[in-house]
DNA sequence: GTAGGGTTAG
């Protein structure tokens, strides 16, 4: 009777009258249900669901087996719930069924999309009986981790233990190419496919990715446009997303005009083109669009529409669209204080920085301490930015990366406090990793501020170490010789860069008036 | 149990 009611419950895949039906069940149903009902709630994205069946069932002491620990470790990996995960890793092992291939690779999963990847490696050098699955997650964790090298060493280390690929590692194997601006390799992938005759829309959109991310947008575009199967929501957002990033902004909107319906992640990608080349109108247009089709509570998109007004310069626009986000995230609140910093409003942006600390469910992280600096340093606010510096690594334990320090001694440099920049910089001066171009490029900017010529040309020596080719370094080294009466230098200079074919082209604009 | 598409700085 039991069983007929699981099976019954499979054939209706209506949730809600799944879970009544299934909580009437006498003993909270067999486990063949359970664990149907828990596939279903992952299958249909609600971890959240499936963890509560589950830790319901293991408060009632129910035994689990293999088909109830593959949906669950699966929805630990979407909530990214460490904790989660290990207890049902100690579950399996207590239960002693962990020596499947199947479930020790949702164990390796898990832990590499929780951001424990140190884990999911010893699980998978722990296994004995590894199968494609297994490899594929694991060469997966390494791209995760960054580790592309190390991903292409295990694709090759798979196919020397005699273990087939397919068209999951190969998408993986894409990636891990334009990681590392392997463009030769990526091509040869994609010759291979072509030979094979492998289908699939998953590889494709892969190449389409691979070849916007390699530079390569015509390529890209070829592969789009070749495709002999209907093109999904996916294949469409990673050429626009390709062209975007390409600068390719007409393109971008004419992709988006081909799709029947727009989609949000379509929507928040153009954009991004909107705010490049601060195109009011296209932007207006889109957040029309994003009302329209009734995304407008999407916070990710709405964090692209507010920063599209900030960088078009519209801050009361920016600010209503901030109002009205339900739940904002940290890059929501890090968009808004830094549209208020860069249009000089400091005290504004730091009104913001203070009412997001009150509003303990979202933390700063390093990127808005980058905003709060550098609108402190706009606007002139040097206490302000002294406490900011401290209070990022006191309260939030947030290390300063090089780009912070470029940050704070610009925003000392402006103020002309070169001792204290200077005395900052013997500080870092120990970890050379902390000095890099941006780092340098500050200090000259504050010796030329100051007019601390010995010094200033001390760092404008380490600069163009470091740096030799950036035009911009030259213009701050002429500012720089400008300020200390050097013209002669700077003459030199002009002379040294057209030398390197470095002029710029006069100034053009892309604002759209 | 493994693969594809989105937002913040510089």
């Amino acid at each position: 009777m039991i069983s007929l009611k699981s099976s019954f419950l499979l054939l209706h895949k209506r949730i809600g009258q799944a879970r009544y039906m299934f909580d009437e069940i006498p003993h909270g149903g067999d486990l063949l249900s359970l664990n149907s009902l828990l596939s279903l709630h992952v299958r249909r994205n609600d971890p959240h669901s499936a963890w509560d069946l589950f830790h319901k069932r293991h408060h009632e002491h129910s035994n689990f087996d293999s088909y109830t620990f593959t949906p669950i470790l699966k929805a630990c990996a979407a909530l990214s719930d460490i904790k989660r995960g290990q207890q049902v890793h100690g579950l399996v092992i207590k239960t002693g069924i962990d020596s499947e291939t199947i479930t020790k690779t949702a164990i390796l999963d898990m832990y590499s999309k929780c951001g424990y990847f140190y884990d999911s490696l010893l699980v998978f050098e722990e296994m004995k009986l590894k199968d494609i699955v297994t490899w594929n997650a694991m060469i997966s964790s390494f791209l995760r981790q960054g580790l592309a090298k190390e991903a292409l060493g295990y694709f090759l280390e798979m196919q020397r233990e005699g273990i087939e690929f397919n068209g999951f590692t190969l998408c993986s194997v894409l990636k891990a190419c334009a990681f590392l601006s392997s463009s030769m390799q990526g091509k040869q992938i994609h010759a291979l496919v072509i030979v094979i005759g492998y289908n699939s829309i998953v590889f494709e959109t892969a190449l389409v990715d691979f070849y916007s991310d390699s530079g390569l947008i015509g390529e890209a575009v070829k592969v789009f446009w070749n495709l002999n199967c209907s093109k999904d929501d996916a294949i469409y957002n990673s050429l626009i997303s390709g062209c975007v990033k390409n600068r390719k902004y007409k393109e971008a909107f004419s992709i988006l005009s081909e799709m029947k319906k727009p989609n949000v992640i379509a929507l928040t990608s153009v954009l991004v083109a909107c705010s490049e080349n601060s195109n009011l109108l296209k932007g207006k247009q889109i957040h029309c669009m994003a009302i329209l089709f009734g995304f407008d509570s999407d916070t990710q998109l709405s964090n692209a529409i507010l920063d599209m007004y900030a960088k078009c310069g519209d801050i009361l626009n920016a600010r209503s669209v901030f109002d009205r986000i339900a739940h904002r995230n940290v890059v929501s609140w890090t968009s808004i204080i830094d549209a208020y910093g860069t249009q000089g409003l400091g005290d504004e942006a730091l009104e913001l920085f203070e009412k997001m600390e009150e509003n303990c469910s979202v933390s700063p992280n390093d990127v808005t301490f980058l905003s709060v600096l550098s609108a402190c340093g706009h606007s002139g606010l040097v206490e302000k930015g002294r406490k900011c510096f401290v209070l990022m690594k006191e309260k939030y334990g947030i290390d300063p990366g090089p780009e912070h320090y470029a940050c704070y001694i610009d925003l000392l440099g402006r103020a002309s406090l070169i001792e204290e920049v200077w005395s900052l910089y013997d500080g870092i001066s120990k970890n050379s990793s902390k000095l890099t171009g941006a780092v340098w490029a500050a200090l000259l900017n504050a010796c030329r501020v100051s007019l601390d010529v010995v010094r200033g040309e001390f760092a404008a020596k380490r600069l163009f170490e470091l740096e030799p080719e950036k035009p911009g370094n030259y213009v701050l080294l002429s500012n720089f010789y400008a300020a200390i009466g050097r013209e002669d230098r700077k003459e030199e200079l002009r002379i040294l860069m057209r030398q390197k074919g470095l002029i710029k082209e006069a100034g053009s604009s892309w604002i759209t008036v």
